[in-house]
RNA sequence: GUCCCCAUCGUCUAGCGGCCUAGGACUCCGCCCUUUCAAGGCGGCAACGCGGGUUCGAAUCCCGUUGGGGGUACCA
């Protein structure tokens, strides 16, 4: 055992003890059964689809118990740490609306940014060491990996336990002489004796009873000395931190079951009572012949910033990845969904794929529910950052742009869906825009792809425009081109064509492409009577002119 | 190597010993509607990984096996 003045010696005289601690953060005043949940993100990197996955599940498992959710920035390895992530947790969860109750601005639990809570940490890790549940350990990398090469050659299990931990029962001198020389040093844990057949049990909230091999290693609990701030392992901060903050449930990915044998020892070790966990399975990806944890590297779909650049709305994504959590929520309507809670003992334990295929279809859903106005609203808003040039229209061009929307969406039985997301919009309503539509070069312009004559073409369209009437009533609009195309020589319908095919040039359905190519560029689009009353006479006529 | 988790149509899943000749949703494919597309309507293809048990009876329980995922870091 070290001498506690030596290890005193190590920190801040006027480190608090941990009963200071506990008095600045005392148990919350909580109705029964109110969960306090935390989500942990670490600044390492991009928000990852699947933490918001796990973030909307504590969000909604605090809101519906009555409880607390938090958002503790984890950013305890400050050499991986990413320029601008904070910064896109913010974007993310505003635009999911995740607020957390508690983050650096409000909660009285705080500092919520692990790097600020060194002198916790110190406390604690100051508290174990003064008992023995924890050295110092001087090992170097050279000499950790030799261990490891050396266990794995004797097919031994690897790690820094028994025999191979060098420093675990070391002469209190050869400690106090490392020391003295200023020789930088990592607290270990001093993992207790294995006892019983050397396994243990515990309750996950999701999965239920899981036994697991105890933890014999000597895992690090502080890092170097030679750093500043001094941060703790995830491991540490954890026991520390969700006891501090009065965590109730940890809500977390599925490869920390691993884990929780070193978890609850911890939490033993520092007098914590155990924590209730919930392993949530790994979102997942398809690949060719098999499926792999979704990578943030490798699939731009793993980046939470995919989903809002391309512009999927964040109801349609929350409801897409509730019904992943619970499959039952999958079966409700989206609003009725959203106001369900989710149930943990209703989580899958598999890992989902996830499959954007089945995304679209629900927010081309959602879309095709919304009032024109929040259509518009949103595809402007998703505009100004995403395509500047779409946002100046909409913005100038407003009441086109409300026309445009309603077609074929507003006082109809089954709306169009062909909006999945924003970003789809320039797209399939971009050519009511004259600012944005490119007019045909004329009747050789790729787009119109047809066979016809360019000489009838001319004569039947040059027709439809000197008789054209900007009529109200559909039925009548279309019957002037069915009127200028017979006239020129086009069977007024496909059974008339096909049943003597030389005598015509084709057949209303040709007659009419020409027309929906020159007022659109496309040979998909809306219903043509509902574009040409949004378009206004002028307009249409300058588009039909192109191939006269 | 070792430990842990997981396993129903291509995908998300329902199913928790008989209601299952396995249901729904997405995708895909037909057909209908139709001046195109989108939508909509109707229909179709498509699964209990494998092998042993237990049981009158198993997708459901047990064991094994295979396959997938994860841990075994001074990353989280």
């Amino acid at each position: 055992m070290l001498d506690r003045a030596l290890i005193d010696s190590l920190f801040p005289a006027d480190l608090p003890e941990p009963a200071h601690w506990e008095e600045r953060y005392p148990p919350r005043a909580l109705p029964e059964g109110a969960e306090v949940t935390r989500f942990g993100p670490s600044p390492t990197g991009f928000v990852h689809i699947g933490g918001l996955y796990v973030a909307t599940i504590d969000r909604d498992v605090a809101t519906h118990s009555g409880g607390v959710y938090i958002v503790r920035v984890e950013d305890t390895d400050q050499s991986r740490e990413v320029e601008g992530a904070l910064a896109q947790f913010d974007r993310a969860f505003s635009y999911f609306d995740l607020a957390p109750d508690e983050a650096d601005d409000r909660g009285d639990y705080g500092p919520y940014h692990q790097s600020q809570r060194e002198q916790i940490y110190l406390t604690y890790v100051r508290e174990l060491l003064r008992q023995g549940r924890a050295y110092p350990c001087f090992a170097t990398k050279e000499e950790l990996a030799e261990i490891t090469a050396r266990q794995q050659a004797a097919k031994l299990p690897t790690g820094y336990y028994g025999r191979w931990a060098l420093w675990r029962d070391a002469q209190p001198s050869d400690v106090a002489a490392k020391l003295a020389d200023g020789v930088p040093y990592v607290v270990r844990f001093r993992a207790p004796e294995l006892s019983g057949d050397g396994r243990v049990s515990f309750v996950d909230a999701i999965r239920g009873k899981l036994s697991h091999e105890a933890n014999r290693n000597d895992t690090v609990i502080l890092k170097a000395s030679d750093q500043s701030p001094r941060l703790p392992t995830y491991h540490f901060a954890h026991a520390v931190d969700d006891h501090l903050m009065r965590v109730t449930l940890v809500i977390r990915s599925e490869e920390w079951i691993s884990s929780v044998p070193l978890h609850q020892q911890l939490f033993a070790a520092l007098g914590h009572p155990p924590i209730t966990y919930a392993h949530i399975a790994p979102l997942m990806k398809q690949i060719p012949g098999g499926k792999r944890k979704l990578s943030k590297r490798k699939d731009p779909e793993a980046s939470v910033d995919f989903y809002i650049a391309a512009g999927y709305p964040a109801l349609a994504v929350l409801y897409y990845l509730r019904g992943l959590a619970n499959g039952r929520l999958a079966e409700l309507p989206l609003a009725e969904a959203l106001a369900t809670p989710i149930r943990l003992d209703q989580c899958g334990t598999a890992g989902p794929l996830v499959d954007l295929v089945k995304l679209e279809d629900i927010s081309a859903d959602h879309i095709a529910t919304l009032p024109g106005a929040e259509v518009l609203a949103a595809v402007t808003e998703w505009a100004q950052t995403y395509d500047p040039e779409l946002a100046a229209v909409l913005v100038t061009e407003r009441e086109l742009a409300l026309r445009a929307i309603a077609v074929e969406r507003e006082g109809v039985a089954n709306p169009r869906k062909d909006l999945r997301k924003w970003s789809d919009f320039r797209d399939a309503y971009g050519f009511f825009f004259p600012a944005l539509f490119t007019p045909l070069s004329g009747p050789s312009d790729a787009r119109v792809a047809t066979a016809i004559d360019p000489a009838v073409v001319a004569a039947y369209i040059g027709d439809l425009i000197d008789s054209y009437q900007h009529l109200d009533d559909p039925k009548e609009w279309f019957d002037q081109i069915r009127a200028a195309s017979t006239r020129n020589g086009f069977a007024a319908s496909p059974k008339e064509y096909k049943a003597d095919p030389d005598a015509y040039h084709g057949s209303i359905r040709e007659a009419s492409q020409l027309v929906r190519v020159a007022l659109t560029g496309s040979t998909r689009s809306p219903d043509m009577h509902a574009i040409a009353k949004a378009l206004g006479p002028d307009e249409v006529l300058a588009r039909l002119r192109v191939l006269a």
